[in-house]
DNA sequence: CTATGTACGTACCGGTCAGTAACAAAGTCA
DNA sequence: TGACTTTGTTACTGACCGGTACGTACATAG
C-alpha cells in the first residue's frame, strides 16, 4: 500500500498565540505504526504493546489519544478509506463522462496492486471479516464504505446506459471484492490480474444484452 | 460438583454391550464445537477454554487429540472443505456435460446462502485473511482449496468453449469470492444475490467473443 | 517566582491466552 | 480377572491482553 505519511489531523486545537503544529506528536506516531501493523498482520493479531513499542511511546500515550484499541482501529480504517476514495476519484477524474473507462482505469490499478507479493487486500474488508460482531467500531467503517461504493458503482452502471444497472453495479462490486480477497490468497499470478478485463467483458455483455 | 459416580451422563449413552464405534468421543465433540465457533466468530476470536467449556470436556482432552489450536483450526477447515466440494460436485452432477448450467446451479445456491442474515462467508477465505502469515496450517488449507477451485473453474470454462478460458475461469472465481465477502458485509439485500446472473452474463460475453 | 496545564513515562492491574504435568476414574477387550 | 485405553480433575506455567493510577519534566501565564 502507499506509504504516504498523510498526517491525519486529529483534534487540532489551535492554541491562542502562534499557529505552530503543536498537537500530541505521540498520536501521529502511534497511528502511523498502527496502520502498518494492522494492515499487514491484522488487527486482532497486533497488541497495543507492540504498537507503542514500535512507535517509541508508552501505553498511556496511546490511551490519551484513542479511547480504546477498537477506536484506534476505527481511526486507522477511516484514514484508509480516505486514501481509497482518493484512488477511486483519481480514476474517475482521468476519464470525465466515461464511466466505463473510469472503471477500467480503477480496476487496472487494483489488479496490478493485487498481484504484488505481499498484497493484503482491502483493510476495510479484512477488518469486517475479523470483527463479524454487529456494531463493532471497525466493522462500521467498512460497512459504510462498501455501501457507498455500491451506490457509486450502480450509478456509474446507470450512466453507462445499462438496462439492469443495479445488477451490473453489483457485479462490478463482486469482482472488486473478489480481487481484494484473491490477491492475498494467490499472490503473483493470481486471478486478480484479470479483474479489469473481466469487468469490461461484463459491462459489454450488460450493455448489448438488451 | 457431582464428582460421585452418578454423573447423569448426558442423556443417551449406549455404553453396554452394543459394539458402538467408540473411538474419540471427546475429539468429535471438540471438533463440532470448534467448527461452529470458528466459523461464526473467527478463529482468533475464540479461545480453547471456550471450546472445551461448550464441548463439555477438558483442556487436556483437546490436546490429546489435537497438537495445537492451529492444528484444530486446520482440522476444522479440512472438514469444511469436504462439505464445500460436496456442494460443488452436487451442482456439477445435476447437469452432466453442461458446465454453464453447473456454474449457474452452484452460484444460485451460493447467492441464496450469502444473503442470509447471519451469513459468514467462506470459512477458508476468512481463515486466510485472519492468518496472513505464510505457512500457517490454517492458511495452507485455504490456499490449496482455492488453487483447486481455480483449476476446476478454468477447466469448466474451457469445456464451455470459451476462447480465453483461463480469464473466464478467473472471472468466475472473482465473482465467487466477491459473493462470499459481500454476503457477510451486506447481509440480506446485498450484491451477492446477483452472483449467478452476473456469472452467466460474463460467460455469455466470453463465449460470444469467439 | 509561583501556578497551572500539557505531554509523557513508570509501574502495575486483573484477566486471559495457549499449553502442560501428574494422577484418578472409568470403560474396553482379552 | 487384569491389561489397556480414554477421559476427567486439579493445578499450574509464563507470556500476553487491554487498560489505568500516579508521578514527573517542561512550558507557559500571572
Amino acid at each position: 500500500m502507499p506509504t504516504k505519511t498523510s498526517t491525519t489531523q486529529l483534534t487540532e486545537t489551535a492554541k491562542p498565540g502562534e499557529a505552530g503544529q503543536h498537537q500530541p506528536r505521540a498520536a501521529e506516531r502511534i497511528l502511523g505504526v498502527a496502520r502498518n501493523l494492522f494492515y499487514r498482520q491484522g488487527i486482532r493479531a497486533i497488541g497495543v504493546d507492540e504498537i507503542v513499542r514500535q512507535a517509541g511511546v508508552t501505553k498511556p500515550s496511546l490511551y490519551r489519544s484513542f479511547s480504546s484499541k477498537d477506536e484506534l482501529a476505527a481511526t486507522y480504517l477511516r484514514a484508509y478509506e480516505v486514501e481509497f476514495w482518493e484512488r477511486f476519484d483519481q480514476a474517475v477524474a482521468a476519464h470525465p463522462g466515461d464511466p466505463r473507462s473510469q472503471i477500467r482505469a480503477f480496476l487496472t490499478r487494483v489488479g496490478h496492486r493485487a498481484v504484488q507479493p505481499d498484497y493484503r487486500g482491502c483493510g476495510m474488508t479484512n477488518a469486517a471479516i475479523e470483527y463479524p460482531e454487529h456494531g463493532h467500531p471497525a466493522r462500521l467503517v467498512g460497512e459504510a464504505n462498501k455501501r457507498e461504493l455500491r451506490r457509486r458503482l450502480r450509478a456509474m452502471a446507470a450512466e453507462m446506459g445499462a438496462e439492469d444497472a443495479d445488477t451490473l453495479g453489483d457485479g462490478l462490486l463482486l469482482l472488486i471484492e473478489g480481487a481484494y480477497v484473491s490477491g492475498q490468497l494467490f499472490g503473483p499470478g493470481g486471478p486478480a490480474a484479470s479483474v479489469a478485463e473481466n469487468a469490461d467483458r461484463l459491462i459489454a455483455a450488460s450493455l448489448k444484452a438488451r
